[in-house]
DNA sequence: CCCGCTTTTGTACGATCGTACAAGTACAGA
DNA sequence: TCTGTACTTGTACGATCGTACAAAAGCGGG
């Protein structure tokens, strides 16, 4: 009826998909709304389905913001890495600084779980099951890169889930393990 | 209207809670409504109602019997790690086994997040999150049985969303690595 | 200035949701 | 046998959902 605000269809289109962000992060993939989302983005709600047609488009569309996000974190990370004189104790700092924002993280196993359902989003899970144990490669190798991802990960739904406390010495101490070559047979 | 059926109250309780356990799984905690569980179970949509006052208490019984399920497989984690000549080897065949029913891999991730969420249920998370660790730990101590168990998560849950196959040896050698005393520093 | 296209918004429709509830049925005890 | 209680079921109500859409409004090209 109106159009009091200004046009910029492209900042409408950006700020939906971050609103989705949120309400999936706060409410899960199942129980994200339009009415939410748009409630969230303060803008009506014809403004969801002008841009997204469908709900999964809406959905996607804030999980692909997430991985973006994700993917910049990703890249702070190697470059903290590699100006680190202990790639462990960097690693363990980076894992402490990560779990302080409990939304962020929530958000990666949403993204997750709805990869392990629904195939089409698998190359976003992708970024970040992939992109962690790359930007490990080069200081450890393959192997050992990706099992020290895959430590983190575990490591972080186990903080997440139960509440607790990172144990910094001890994460530290485990990174070191797997990075070393394997123990000879006996 | 009719009452049909042979009364069992308690049978059909559990039978509704097996039957949520497997719309969550399937569809997830956010899809998971009464009239699913009602027509998986084969039962009226009155009884959902009838023996679980809120739609709350029906996913809290449903992920209630899921961590059941998880508690007997974990007692046979134990039991065959006992017995088994090599740890390692053993962990690691448990973990191809228990990845062949990706359903109930995702289950497990839909419990973590939920308990994420919703602090009343993470005596429930509680149950893998620390009963992994635990069986581990009379085999290896209690920091590398914390570990291993994390590693194992992230393992399955990189397994559960690229859907790659377990590199069975990677991940033995792994769990060795974490299972070894700290290589002393130099 | 006006016209055509894109953008924006409010409202509405049918479906589905959680939940309530009255009516009907089985069964235990008197 | 009769009765009260626990169980079972079908239906209904208000809320909320995804989606559609017509009307209004900005805006560039003639």
């Amino acid at each position: 009826m109106t159009g009091r605000r200004t046009r910029d269809p492209e900042a409408r289109k950006a700020a939906l998909a971050a609103a989705t962000m949120e309400v999936i992060a706060e409410a899960g993939v199942g129980r994200t709304t339009h009415r939410a989302v748009a409630a969230k983005a303060g803008l009506p709600l014809g403004a969801t389905t002008y841009y997204f047609p469908t709900l999964d488009d809406l959905i996607a569309a804030g999980l692909h913001h997430a991985v973006a996000t994700l993917q910049s974190d990703l890249n702070q990370w190697e470059e903290r890495l590699r100006d680190a004189p202990d790639m462990a104790v960097a690693l363990t700092r980076l894992c402490k600084e990560y779990l302080a924002d409990r939304r962020q993280v929530r958000l990666e196993y949403e993204l997750c779980l709805a990869a392990a359902r629904d195939a089409a989003l698998r190359p976003l899970a992708d970024v970040w099951m992939r992109g962690l144990p790359a930007i490990l490669e080069p200081h450890v190798g393959a192997a050992a890169g990706r099992d020290i991802g895959a430590l983190i990960d575990g490591i972080i739904l186990l903080a997440l889930t139960t509440e607790t406390d990172l144990d910094e010495p001890g994460l530290t101490a485990a990174i070191r393990k797997l990075a070393a070559p394997a123990p000879e047979p006996r």
